[in-house]
DNA sequence: ACACAAATATAGCCATGGCTATAACTTGGT
DNA sequence: ACCAAGTTATAGCCATGGCTATATTTGTGT
């Protein structure tokens, strides 16, 4: 609907702290956790969608929609209709019958989706989990972890070595 | 892959239920990652819903709709087409125009929906999260964590002590 | 050049989970 | 007993994100 993908503001929720970025996606923010974690949500598909076109443009020069539907295991018109939405939203184009791009707005979101997947993945390894099973989780959990939480775990990378 | 489900069953101890109990609902184990997610996304509401009905109970003697609607703040409809489908699966019951309650299924679901949350939570306030942002991050997250990283998650926190 | 296979688009179905508006039921006060 | 107010249910709308089946386009090989 409306193209403002701008960033999150503070708002007033508890009563203490505020102010966090929740998701990169974010436009304004949600009454109480459930409303906010559905918001998170939402802004989860387009992630995802964003950052394997990314990955797949940087292996091939290019995302051919057979690829991204195969990628995240969907079927292709599946995969064409988020693409459709990705377009609205103004983080893709494309053109009938050929491979989809990222607009910069898409490519920046995808370089953002991508550190952040890989910082939570780190983390999860470093307090002890299998690291295959800690990209299985970090899929679900991204998308719901705040900036100031993001933060916290890159510190505590930093803070006992980068393995 | 594999070598995931040969972790999860060494550090499960010896719990009979599958190798990556994933989410407390779920069936069977999807092909990827993004599959994976979204199964454990279409539980999230079933498990909230029970967890607040849960809480009600506790509360009130009893969970009236408009109650459950306002906690998970959404309108009464949306809440009553969620406990419908609560009935469907099994996982809580009613008689028109009265209160819900849980099935023994529902309830037990609610404890582990809730002792995992509790576990997140304390664990990202350990790592350094301010509580009340764990507490909203929490709120989704909770749903795609893992029994494994759930396990190792309380083992940090008891090592580091319980404060 | 053209036929055919592969890739993509489109149509149309389903369930979920939002919503508003309104109907139906319960309950409490007089 | 009854009416008003409050609760809950129902109807019906929308968007999302799955799917299958089928049409259309691209591009390749002979």
């Amino acid at each position: 609907m409306e193209n403002s993908i701008g960033f999150a503001i503070c708002w007033t929720s508890n009563q203490e702290t505020a102010a966090l970025p929740d998701t990169f996606l974010d436009k304004d923010q949600p009454a109480n956790r459930f409303a906010r974690a559905r918001e998170a949500q939402a802004a989860a598909v387009l992630e995802d969608y964003v950052e394997m076109i990314g990955d797949l443009i940087e292996e091939f020069g290019e995302a051919r929609v057979a690829d991204i539907a195969a990628r995240m295991s969907v079927s292709q018109p599946t995969a064409t209709k988020s693409i459709a939405r990705l377009k609205r939203e103004g983080l893709a184009m494309s053109r009938p019958y050929r491979g989809v791009f990222l607009t910069e707005e898409g490519a920046a979101l995808a370089t953002r989706v991508r550190a952040r997947h890989r910082t939570i993945v780190e983390f999860l390894v470093k307090t002890g989990v299998p690291r295959d099973i800690a990209e299985l989780d970090a899929e679900g959990i991204e998308h719901h972890v705040s900036q100031v939480t993001l933060e916290v775990f890159e510190r505590a990378l930093q803070a006992r070595g980068g393995d």
